[in-house]
DNA sequence: ACCTGAACACCGTTCAAGT
DNA sequence: ACCTGAACACCGTTCAAGT
């Protein structure tokens, strides 16, 4: 719209915004570039090819997440608090998740610290270097999924939208023959009624904590 | 090569192995066919776009996968079992953990059928329909990052790919900032020498199931 | 320094046509 | 029933050129 100049900033957040309204198969460099009232080459300036624009555009939805505070909590407390904070950033920008999946996660300075952070808490609990890391990469693989397979679906904005895809799930399940598949017919049956969020998100959070918590207590040295 | 007749498992199978060994990335409709000696259009006829050629190669990897066995152990052991026959069958298709990201994998069928053993054992471990398939969705996610951290990384069959990747993981992370990510750059160094793929996944697989086991301990009705 | 325009080598997919 | 060929509307990216 605005016949500003363009910056490495605004470019990303444009391209982030185009991805959690359209999806992040609508963010195309053309498309873009549309999108910023600038012929098709514009971006190509301000990033060298796409793969560091979905880079910027990570680090554009990563750059608020907080860093690790002092250590007056333990670091169940801590790293709870941590895990809740990137659920809510990836639950404001609903393409962060397959941005994650679609990028070298490593090579994004925002994800790099979050990393570090997370490899201390770990170390506070008494994991090794390795261990530690494989524990990240699975928690980050966890909150990930769990944002994928989430009631409020999707790039939905609306929660016409979020119904919508919720019924497509549904039915998708309930064309399955009952008889071979008989259990996943009856959960696609509960996703008739509206689901309550929260007590999902509250779910998976114990869900991935009593994993590192279980695995803190049987390979890790400190005490709890 | 062959000039037989195309079948949808021959394509399929094609499709698969070209993704196996250059990355997912590599599958095109074009490049498919010209891999099939065949015209660019003739995978069409058997797969009528894209997507379903991309589940037609999910449910052919998927296919050895086991039923469920009799009910002879706890649900525990049979999970565990399942959680380790899926990590071989990804690590024999390095493509699956990508093909399972990219595709609603609820429509293969394959997949369904893992779906329902695994709610079917989360039942008797005491868990509801919904909390089971959040469980096993959280599951399959925890396997697929599993594969996508491993240390024999990427689609590399032979040990002199392996080991390239590896280094390129190091490199990156090694050219972070030392003293803004420390744990980071530490972890860096443990990749110079071969890791123990073994340990990793022996590792990876207490992980995923410590969550599940405190989560039935939680939410459950069963006894242990 | 920042952006444009034309061009290249790719995609997935439709549709009419061949055997 | 199974496959081909031409065509369409897209991609990402390079490169020379403009201001």
């Amino acid at each position: 719209m605005a016949n500003e100049r363009l910056t490495r900033q605004t470019v990303a957040e444009c391209a982030l915004r185009l991805a959690d309204s359209e999806g992040l198969e609508a963010v195309t460099i053309r498309r873009l570039a549309q999108e910023l009232g600038v012929s098709p080459m514009a971006p190509y300036w301000h990033f060298k090819n796409k793969d560091e624009l979905l880079l910027g555009m990570t680090d554009h939805a990563l750059a608020p997440l907080p860093p690790i505070g002092e250590a007056t909590d333990g670091w169940q407390r801590q790293l709870r608090g941590m895990i809740e904070t990137v659920i809510g950033i990836m639950r404001e920008h609903p393409s962060l998740a397959a941005l994650l999946q679609n990028i070298d996660a490593k090579k994004a300075a925002s994800f790099a610290r979050a990393t570090n952070d997370t490899l201390e808490l770990l170390a506070r609990a008494g994991l090794g270097l390795q261990e530690s890391y494989w524990v990240a990469m699975q928690l980050l693989q966890g909150i990930t999924g769990l944002i994928a397979t989430r009631p409020e679906h999707h790039a939905s904005v609306t929660p016409e939208q979020a119904a919508e895809s919720r019924r497509q799930a549904r039915l998708t399940m309930e064309a399955l023959s009952p008889c071979e598949y008989p259990m996943v017919v009856a959960y696609a049956r509960t996703l008739e009624e509206e689901p309550d969020p929260e007590r999902y998100y509250a779910f998976g959070v114990d869900l991935i904590m009593g994993g590192i918590e279980a695995i803190a207590a049987r390979y890790g040295t400190a005490s709890p």
